[in-house]
DNA sequence: GCGACAG
DNA sequence: ATCTTGTCGC
């Protein structure tokens, strides 16, 4: 398992993304949709007090039940910068998924993955550093490009940066807006569509990154105020 | 050079 | 991300 190690600015921080690009796996297809356990991880910031509280909540993938959760509490120690947010939120979002009682699985996160314009956005470097299967499901494109997918549930459509794929745009609900989903780490595109899709159940949202946003503002309100 | 830009 | 009233719809 690689350490964390906390870049001193955006240039190094950059160096830290191309060095480690080279140890995302693609060619693994991930685990099954609708079968173990998957994990939502989010962070919430008390910009104020430098404060960022993480939450990991693992669901039975089948039935989208709470299995597990947990939190963490950090300090921002990283300015929000577009490209480099995983420097921000990866060091307490590690330290809320190991103190989780049980193995994550699928690890399911507010983000990208291989969308991102050194391909290595938050979820391949959380992958890259736990060696777990993740995928980033994001509200917006970033700068990338779409087609309008169709209108119905489940109808996608590809993410391109230029001519590449770097993702895709999915329909969780009928007449909704739809998500963005990129590939992580030892996922495959596919797959990742198929368990946000299953995740998405009820809502626009994968069930894993309701679960965890509500935890961690919760979590931000009892240690500060 | 300027604007846009995951959370 | 976060600050926030009312409002539309099931």
């Amino acid at each position: 398992m690689t350490t964390f190690q906390m870049p001193a600015d955006e240039a190094g921080a950059r160096a830290v993304q191309d060095s480690l690009r080279a140890r995302v796996v693609l060619d693994e297809p991930g685990p099954p949709p609708g079968t173990g356990r998957v994990t939502g991880v989010d962070v919430a910031y008390d910009d104020e007090r430098d404060v960022v509280v993480a939450a990991a909540v693992v669901l039975d993938a089948a039935t989208l039940e709470v299995v597990a959760e947990s939190t963490a509490v950090g300090r921002v120690t990283f300015p929000y910068v577009p490209g480099l947010l995983a420097f921000r939120e990866i060091p307490t979002v590690l330290a809320a998924l190991e103190s989780l009682p049980v193995g994550p699985g699928l690890v399911v996160c507010d983000g990208y993955g291989q969308a991102h314009p050194r391909r290595f956005g938050l979820a391949s470097h959380l992958g890259v550093l736990t060696g777990l299967p993740v995928i980033g499901v994001a509200k917006n494109p970033f700068t990338f490009s779409y087609e309008q997918p169709g209108p119905r549930r489940g109808d996608c459509s590809p993410l391109l940066d230029g001519d590449e794929e770097v993702g895709r745009a999915l329909r969780t609900q009928d007449g909704t807006k739809p998500v963005f989903v990129s590939v992580g780490h030892r996922t495959g595109l596919d797959n990742a569509c198929a368990h946000t899709l299953l995740l998405a159940r009820d809502f626009r949202q994968p069930e894993t990154t309701r679960r965890a946003d509500a935890l961690c503002r919760r979590a931000l309100r009892e240690a500060t105020g």
